[in-house]
DNA sequence: TAAAAAACAGACAGGTCTGTCTATTTTGGA
DNA sequence: TCCAAAATAGACAGACCTGTCTGTTTTTTA
């Protein structure tokens, strides 16, 4: 990936994911991004297209992080609560935002298969990734657990409160309920 | 209220949450609503202002349906969970788009204050809101009950998510975690 | 070093947006 | 019935939007 492409993909993740999409122009992106708009337009067909690849690289970052962040919790249940402490690490950085993807469909019109269909697909994929870590609690206490489902719910609650509300409590509570669930009783 | 005022807020109120705010323009909320752009500028100083009435439209309507459906419900816990069969018929109809004041959050730019203090506004309600349903199920089961902000992230979380994915379960796997917290155990 | 590829600046087209204004017609209450 | 208030149609300003195009300069590669 050329150096001019790989600016513009991180300053449009920057500025769609703190301004919003439709409230971005591409004029801003190529300024903030230092390139021309014949550069942009060469390595994204629209605006649209650079939206869905703005969404793969936030994902692609989060789990990056998220699997560094995890790698010091042990397996089992402790790890499952400790997606939350990683939302908590996140909402703390001054960039959080809320879900990039659930703002994103948003402000979309319902129509537009490609962006909201590649939304779905990454919140398979979480579903997915938490219910790998939730086999592991599995073997501590074989009683009923909370689904991944669940658990998905209480995290993308918590993503989404604390960004609406500018407070940690959301996450604080969501953990909560997810260690009640998790207890080994 | 004028006819003409009226007609503008139901249909920005329909538009706005479909379509989107930023994706709606002024000119089709005239043309749909059959009014002159100068009435409409005449009761709404800005497309702003229209948007906090519309938050406002919602908000109303919400509760008096929500109210309406719950009388049928014997108070205390049963009437707690049946705000999640509410949000069941709510996305049963072919109206429902999420949440408007948090899809409306998703896209405006954080600094403005106006409508995401309308939009805190409204959750800080909805939480005051439940603490009063969960005060009626304290009498039958006085040990250790969900907290309305949990009942509230619970809630939350499934508006969105059946949004989201445009499938049920996100509200009944909602329900049923609050149910088990709900439980006289 | 020479040729090819990539990036550059920036004008431009064609459309949309919000908000203002004029000038006319309709409406509703005293 | 009359008159003020309200609503009408629609032009307009000024800004912004996406996407295309031209022509030049820089960078990479062979």
């Amino acid at each position: 990936m050329s150096a001019a492409k790989q600016r513009i993909i991180e300053t449009a993740s920057d500025l769609f994911y703190r301004k919003g999409y439709n409230s971005t122009g591409i004029d801003e992106v190529i300024r903030e991004a230092g390139v021309a708009k014949a550069t942009l337009y060469a390595h994204f067909r629209s605006k649209k297209d650079l939206c869905i690849d703005y969404l793969r690289h936030r994902n692609t970052q989060y789990y990056v992080q998220l699997d560094a962040f995890l790698a010091s919790y042990p397996q089992g249940a402790e790890r499952v609560l400790g997606v939350f402490d990683f939302l908590t690490a996140f909402y703390e950085t001054k960039e959080f935002a809320g879900c990039w993807a659930v703002r994103t469909a948003s402000e979309v019109p319902e129509a537009d298969e490609d962006i909201r269909s590649e939304v779905v697909r990454q919140k398979t994929q979480l579903m997915a990734y938490l219910e790998g870590l939730l086999k592991h609690a599995e073997a501590e206490a074989p009683n009923r657990l909370p689904s991944a489902r669940q658990v998905y719910l209480l995290y993308e609650g918590a993503v989404t409160e604390s960004f609406i509300h500018s407070e940690v409590w959301p996450i604080k509570e969501a953990k909560a309920i997810c260690s009640r669930m998790l207890e080994t009783d």
